[in-house]
DNA sequence: CCGTATCCCGCCTGATACTG
DNA sequence: CAGTATCAGGCGGGATACGG
């Protein structure tokens, strides 16, 4: 990522927070973990399935990326057709508790937040 | 976000993972959640200081969405030179434990995901 | 001190077409 | 079925300059 000015950052490059959301602040990976998670092992189309508004590139290219970090499994099997499947690691089902923590909490709280925002914008748009 | 085809993602629009991605997966939101956390209240400068690879207008919108979202205050003392201070809601306080959760995750997995990055990648550049 | 206002680049993402 | 390859657009975010 940034590569330069380490001196001045090098702190905050260990900041396990900024890994994080470096890592999983992309738009699919964390839903991709949650589905696999959901319906244990899952093929390619059955996975693009359940999420309908993905592109196929996108799928393949989060799945890779999730795959190289050894969050998911890749197996595939020499038919034909071919078939491929995706199941969470332990290191992925390890990520999962920490997620429905975070999902529950915005289940709680979105309506807050929504409603906050609308308040907000109002306040600014009649000045 | 994705105003279109509403009908076809019902589902997905409601899922509060999605939500939490949209709100929080931005670059800068939850670093000054955790930091207005650790040192309580914050000037504009001192937050700046603490974060010091924020532009500067990074940290202006990021702290003003964060207001309107009502997840920190935003108290305005009429001196010259001026003081704004910036503090967590109630709401904003009530995220911190789970940010905290998948930090610690992190700590935890993050050595191992980088390592699994590396050997894919060389494997794949062995190729 | 605490911002706003512009300009602009990188790259993430989606669309489309093609393959073993 | 499960992918690559390629192209194009939008937008998040940085740099810079200016203002109360």
């Amino acid at each position: 990522m940034e590569e330069r000015n380490l001196e001045k950052f090098s702190d905050l490059m260990n900041c396990p927070v900024r890994h994080v959301l470096d890592r999983f602040g992309d738009k699919w990976s964390v839903l991709i973990l949650i589905m696999l998670d959901e319906k244990g092992t899952l093929r390619f189309n059955a996975l693009h399935h359940t999420i309908p508004d993905i592109s196929q590139k996108m799928l393949t290219v989060t799945l890779r990326t999730l795959e190289a970090d050894g969050l998911i499994t890749r197996k595939i099997y020499p038919e034909i057709p071919p078939r491929v499947e995706y199941q969470l690691t332990e290191m992925g089902s390890s990520l999962i508790p920490y997620i429905d923590g975070l999902a529950k909490w915005a289940l709680h709280n979105m309506p807050h937040i929504l409603r906050s925002r609308d308040q907000y914008n109002n306040k600014v748009t009649l000045n």
